[in-house]
DNA sequence: GTCCAGGGTCCCA
DNA sequence: TGGGACCCTGGA
């Protein structure tokens, strides 16, 4: 990879393993959209920004130094995924995924903001989770302007926990608003620390946050994953939980995919997802033909 | 308009 | 260990 910067962009030269469409709609981030041509325009660690892709170049708006501090470590460009992709393709349904795949990232998200939107995300669908995360930050993020635009910031822990339920009746996320505002105020007070759960080994992770109301399993894992960045984490949702039963049975266990369970379950997931009406259709037609 | 299910969790029997 | 309730809505 070669790093040049030139235009109010940095280019990221020749750079291998990076699908910008995949990393930003694999399920595990909700604040990027495509804009009309082709580019993502999004917020993620205060700062906005304009991403695009184009003749094995990947374009960032902003400087070196924002791309220093910010974008290298958020994009986790330092990692061999093409390693990890060959490691994780242990047989040939694991070898398909991973290749449908191929680009797919594990962003280094803001803990918070993964624990806010995984617990938004529970029993809920993609485009509604993206909405309701909208509006708490159209709501009560930080104003961020850029491209002539005013954009929000992931409002704080702090921000959110001084919010009432009636605040949040806008966001219409249902049962999920008292879940938040307590996993908020457990993360402004003090009582769970994000940044030393990181520290701490993933089982001790996963209890502390399933010490909050509305975080099981499943948002738990998907915290520890993508927002503590434990690769090893392999959350189970429906889709996994499908894919896991259709292409092993009952006695499967993430472990087989080492360290990096975590980027296996990415790819499964996201393999499960895309094809899903594709493969509901072949089903229809071939019962009709019946 | 209706119905089902969606990157779950929790409580109760 | 399984079933139902929980809020709301996207999509068929």
């Amino acid at each position: 990879m070669r790093i040049v910067e030139h235009g109010g962009f940095v280019e990221l030269a020749e750079i291998r393993e990076f699908d910008l469409a995949r990393i930003f709609e694999c399920g595990q981030c909700f604040r990027w959209s495509a804009a009309p041509d082709g580019a993502y325009i999004g917020v993620a660690m205060g700062k906005a920004a304009r991403i695009y892709q184009e003749g094995g170049s990947v374009f960032i708006s902003g400087t070196l130094a924002d791309f220093n501090t910010v974008w290298r470590h958020y994009f986790d460009l330092e990692r061999d995924y093409e390693a990890i992709r060959r490691a994780v393709a242990i047989d040939p349904f694991m070898t398909k995924a991973a290749a449908f795949g191929a680009g797919i990232r594990i962003l280094r998200q803001d803990k918070w903001e993964a624990l806010a939107s995984f617990i938004l995300s529970q029993c809920n669908n993609i485009p509604r989770i993206k909405k309701i995360i909208d509006t708490l930050c159209r709501l009560y993020g930080e104003p961020v302007d850029f491209d002539g635009r005013t954009f929000q910031t992931f409002p704080s822990a702090e921000n959110v926990a001084s919010l009432s339920l009636s605040d949040l009746e806008q966001l219409r996320c249902g049962y999920r608003a008292p879940f938040l505002i307590e996993a908020a105020r457990a993360v402004a007070s003090g009582d769970i620390n994000l940044e030393a759960l990181s520290n701490r080994p993933p089982e001790e992770a996963l209890a502390a946050l399933k010490n909050l109301a509305g975080v099981g399993d499943k948002v738990a894992s998907c915290v520890v994953l993508f927002g503590l960045h434990r690769l090893d984490a392999f959350p189970v949702d429906t889709w996994i939980r499908k894919t896991v039963r259709d292409h092993y049975g009952s006695s499967f266990d993430p472990a087989v995919f080492g360290e990096h369970a975590g980027i296996a379950q990415q790819y499964m997931f996201f393999y499960a997802r895309s094809n899903q009406t594709r493969a509901d259709k072949m089903l229809c037609e071939t019962e009709d033909a019946g």
